[in-house]
DNA sequence: CGACACCCGTGACAAATGTCACGAGAATTC
DNA sequence: GAATTCTCGTGACATTTGTCACGGGTGTCG
């Protein structure tokens, strides 16, 4: 791949203008990182690195069209980058999905600016790296209590409001539709389904 | 001030230690700006801004504590630096308020990275910069239809879950609360108080 | 087989929520 | 002064929501 003496390839994608040139303007002080493509969003990301085949692939989870990890999954099927993701709100159960597509590092947005290119030389090493922070909230979090369907339910409800339509959209009866959610409720210990979908969204489960 | 010769004194606040650290960096590449202060919130913000009096501000709107305009209206008390505000979520109202607190530029974080700098120099030179597609939303987007009572509500609403607290919080009895929030959604057109509250902070009415 | 967990549905009930009609007070206008 | 409009407030009402108890069906595992 790349040897001893020629830089690190890097792709970023992050759908934030100004983010992602002060990204490149950090890392470009790098004497050992050449940014060699930047993307807007997933789609374009996975493009241009099937074209330029970087050594790594720094993305943002959250980006319109296709996300980070969308966006890893179509790139890891036309090459073999290390993949990098970088998030602002670091969620436990996005930590494991990221991990089965073969990840190599995950980072929140809160690290400090300086590790971010010692990271990125780990992980062009052959090495992952896992933010400690996120890595022990992942661990201590205990597996999704929550059965399929109730997870089917809380997912819908997060974009419809009536339960009618919840009902609809699941092919169920309304009496099923509430007998999921209030599950689901008691489990997480919320006190409308809201607050329960939010509860999953935030834990990474829908 | 600052003559012809010396450097464009910035201060930059941000609760993202990595963004905040590529902004340094991609303002430090510029021969006439020097980041001579940076904090990781609102308060700090203010207490470094009164320490080294930098020539500009550059806050970002969402931090913990004390948020962008929080902070902008605490630095101008004691000093007179120029403002400039970056935020993610660009919402009408907000540009409103911050233009009512002397702020001298506002950008979103989707503008192009190298722009910045230019904003910058712009503002420092005594200009102001108001990102042309938030200024043309604020334009269109009507004047807030809602009374104050129903703002209250709103508000409350948004952090607590049940009739019964906000009632108590705005010392009201829960039907006066209920017909607030019911008005206030037929005005906006909302099926739930959730939807509602939503809706006007989207427009930075609350 | 029995025990168990999950899926789907029903009916009934209390509490919370959203809607409505109505009234008191203040300001404006004729 | 009377009519009007606006805001703020109260109480009654139907609907929605969340809870509970129950039953039938399926598949898995010991």
């Amino acid at each position: 791949m790349n040897d001893q003496t020629s830089k690190i390839r890097l792709l970023i994608a992050d759908d934030e203008h100004l983010i992602r040139g002060a990204l490149e303007a950090l890392l470009g002080l790098e004497p050992d990182i050449e940014v060699v493509a930047s993307a807007d969003n997933g789609v374009t990301a996975a493009e241009l690195a099937r074209e330029v085949q970087p050594d790594i692939c720094l993305l943002d989870l959250e980006m319109p069209q296709a996300d980070g990890l969308d966006a890893a999954k179509a790139i890891l099927e036309h090459g073999s980058p290390r993949i990098i993701i970088v998030t602002r709100h670091a969620r436990p159960g996005v930590l494991r999905r990221a991990l089965a597509e073969q990840v190599a590092g995950f980072v929140p947005k809160s690290t400090p600016a300086g590790e971010l290119a010692n990271v990125i030389r780990d992980v062009a090493a052959g090495k992952r790296y896992i933010d400690p922070e996120i890595a022990a909230a992942a661990l201590t979090a205990e597996r999704c209590p929550l059965t399929d369907r109730e997870l089917d339910a809380l997912r819908s409800s997060r974009s419809t409001k009536s339960v009618q339509e919840i009902a609809e959209q699941l092919f169920l009866s309304p009496g099923t539709v509430r007998n999921y959610l209030s599950s689901a409720m008691a489990k997480l210990g919320a006190s409308s389904r809201h607050e329960a979908a939010d509860q999953a969204w935030q834990q990474g489960w829908i």
